[in-house]
DNA sequence: CGGACAAGCTGA
DNA sequence: CAGCTTGTCCGG
């Protein structure tokens, strides 16, 4: 029996024999790769994962046995699903076995569906002709196109489709679609949504498993509706993959290994030879390489957006450089109902603008913001320097936008005449006024918004960051779900001194695609992901890892760095760069190693 | 990782 | 040379 302990820094195998009474009592029988044990190893009593049966132990060892069955673990296929996971974001197996382990220890799957049981739902499969009937009401009252709408993305079995529907959509439509073909695999950025789609399909008589909590009752077999850890859940017969707002940041762990659901839940879809849909009102070019395109018809894009108002700030009083533009006030006495006022403080970067006319700062591509040092115009990232002369009018002299929060609500008083509450991420609890302002937080902790206001958009449209424009639209999208479609009312605000720009003008006519083609051309031309691979190597260690990786003297890796003690190494695909983090030893100091980072 | 053990440093 | 730190190796 080889076992991996769980012990991060190990990150090694080691073989011990069952206990004859295993043999006796049955326990043998329940064992099997992905088995929790317990063992002893130099004189430490360990927990570990089986990770083979039946192997050859290497000679001249005596094999101790194992001293304990804590219970099921991830079976096999997930097994090798972390072990693939684990070089494809350079991390520890350990790691990822963690994630796809019951958080409390499970014996036996829980509630089989030919068994009833469990209280939470009927066993029988969900027929899509006649819905299920409740007390004689019937539950599902759709058309039977609408019904239907989504059946054929789930046709094919190994297709990927990437799905780009309306921000308003929450895409319990494709949830269902996927449920009828049989046990789904349905996976999104927030808890709350997942409950709302496990409830709706529980409704329809589908026998869901929520998440990692629901582990034993998903490892009898059943949709499984959760947040990223859903990926790792037992599914012994899976039949579809669907990844919900697949651009969604969430999806990717902050710690490192960063892995991310939508990239695992497609290899898992893959081994399994299950058609894979990924579903997102601004698909990531990721998802448009690996997915077949597939979009909803254009009015119904449309109108699942809400209206997009630009307001541009270089035509109101560039000289003030105040924080309303001339035409706020009346965008936010129309708009009926709570209005949300999105200041983001998060890139503490100061932009400069023209005083004479209102022309931002930045770069000659017009990427980056610049800032002023040593009476010079340099780049965020010092790639340009130039005297500070305005690129629009020749002028010299420039002005600081830079703006506060609290006076930003005070003045927000002033002009709409009426209490404004305030709202960050470390408010605890927000008042009832009809106007919020705050920082990005407002856009996920209000629940809806008759208009949402952007103060300074060009805060985001000047990220120094690759994927500032994805990044950008998705704040959009995420505004634009708040909203609701321009049917119902939905009103976005944009000030902008670049109402040009593809993110502004994907947002006005409701078409990602103009972003997505724009940043596809860009980021082919520079080797940016999806077209290049990267991972970001930080820590004490980086230093002596990156000394280490050089003598592997691989000329597909470049490195570049250090820049604030980071390194970033670059390779055309994935597969030299991750061999090469897999075939270098670490060193004893910390290191942080990001595969796909999503903010460099 | 944590324990065992060896080699290196310090103070009297 | 005891007593302590630092480094390296190993576990099944």
């Amino acid at each position: 029996m080889r076992v991996l302990p769980d012990v991060v820094r190990l990150d090694k195998t080691f073989d011990y024999a069952v206990p004859a009474a295993w043999h006796a009592d049955g326990r043998a029988d329940r064992l099997a790769v992905g088995s929790i044990v317990r063992f002893t190893l130099g004189g430490r009593r360990l927990r570990g994962w089986v990770t083979g049966v039946g192997v050859d132990p290497p000679p001249d060892v005596e094999l101790q046995p194992l001293a304990k069955l804590t219970g099921m673990g991830p079976p096999a296929d997930v097994v090798g699903l972390a072990g693939w996971a684990a070089w494809r974001w350079a991390g520890r197996t350990v790691h990822l076995l963690r994630a796809a382990s019951p958080p409390r220890a499970v014996t036996q799957p829980a509630g089989a569906r030919t068994v009833a049981g469990g209280g939470d739902g009927p066993m029988r499969p969900y027929d899509p002709d006649t819905g299920r009937q409740e007390q004689g009401r019937r539950v599902v009252a759709e058309s039977d196109g609408s019904l239907r709408r989504y059946d054929r993305l789930f046709g094919r079995s190994c297709s990927v489709t990437t799905l780009r529907c309306p921000p308003a959509d929450d895409g319990a439509a494709v949830a269902r679609a996927a449920a009828r073909r049989g046990d789904a695999l349905i996976v999104m950025p927030a808890l709350a949504d997942a409950r709302r789609i496990a409830a709706d399909l529980r409704r329809l008589g589908v026998r869901v498993a929520l998440g990692l909590d629901d582990w034993a009752r998903a490892a009898a077999g059943a949709t499984v509706v959760g947040t990223r850890t859903a990926v790792w859940v037992p599914m012994p017969r899976l039949a579809a993959v669907v990844v919900l707002d697949e651009h969604s940041e969430s999806l990717q762990s902050e710690q490192a290994p960063t892995w991310n659901a939508r990239d695992v839940a497609l290899e898992r879809a893959r081994r399994a030879g299950v058609p894979a849909v990924l579903v997102s009102p601004v698909p990531t070019l990721e998802a448009l390489e690996a997915g077949e395109l597939t979009a909803v018809g254009r009015t119904a894009e449309r109108d699942g957006w809400p209206a997009v108002d630009v307001l541009d700030r270089r035509l109101d009083d560039p000289v003030r450089g105040g924080l309303f533009a001339e035409g706020l006030r009346d965008r936010l006495a129309r708009a009926s109902g709570r209005v949300a006022v999105v200041l983001n403080r998060k890139g503490r970067g100061r932009l400069l603008a023209c005083k004479a006319c209102g022309e931002l700062a930045r770069t000659t591509d017009g990427r980056l913001p610049m800032r002023l040092l040593d009476d010079e115009l340099v780049a965020a990232d010092g790639s340009e320097r130039r005297p500070v002369v305005c690129a629009g009018c020749g002028s010299t002299v420039l002005r600081n936008l830079r703006m506060g929060v609290t006076r930003a609500r005070e003045d927000l008083a002033a002009l709409v005449g009426e209490p404004v509450g305030e709202l960050t991420a470390d408010t605890q609890n927000m008042g009832d006024e009809r106007f919020v302002i705050g920082t990005e937080a407002v856009l996920w902790r209000l629940r809806s918004a008759a208009a949402v206001v952007f103060l300074d958009f060009d805060q985001e449209l000047l990220a120094p960051r690759q994927r500032a424009s994805e990044q950008a639209l998705a704040l959009l999208a995420r505004a634009a779900r708040l909203a609701g479609g321009r049917r119902g009312g939905g009103r976005l605000v944009v000030q902008t001194r670049q109402p040009d720009h593809p993110v502004v003008r994907a947002a006005v006519l409701a078409d990602p695609s103009i972003v997505a083609d724009v940043e596809r051309q860009r980021r082919r031309e520079l080797g940016l992901p999806p077209y290049s691979a990267q991972a970001k190597i930080s820590g004490p260690g980086a230093g002596a890892f990156i000394e280490s990786l050089r003598e592997a003297a691989e000329t597909a890796v470049s490195i570049r760095g250090p820049l604030d003690g980071q390194f970033l190494l670059r390779a055309a695909t994935h597969e030299p760069l991750l061999d090469l983090l897999a075939g270098t030893p670490r060193p004893a100091d910390r290191l942080r190693v990001e595969v796909d980072p999503l903010r460099v």
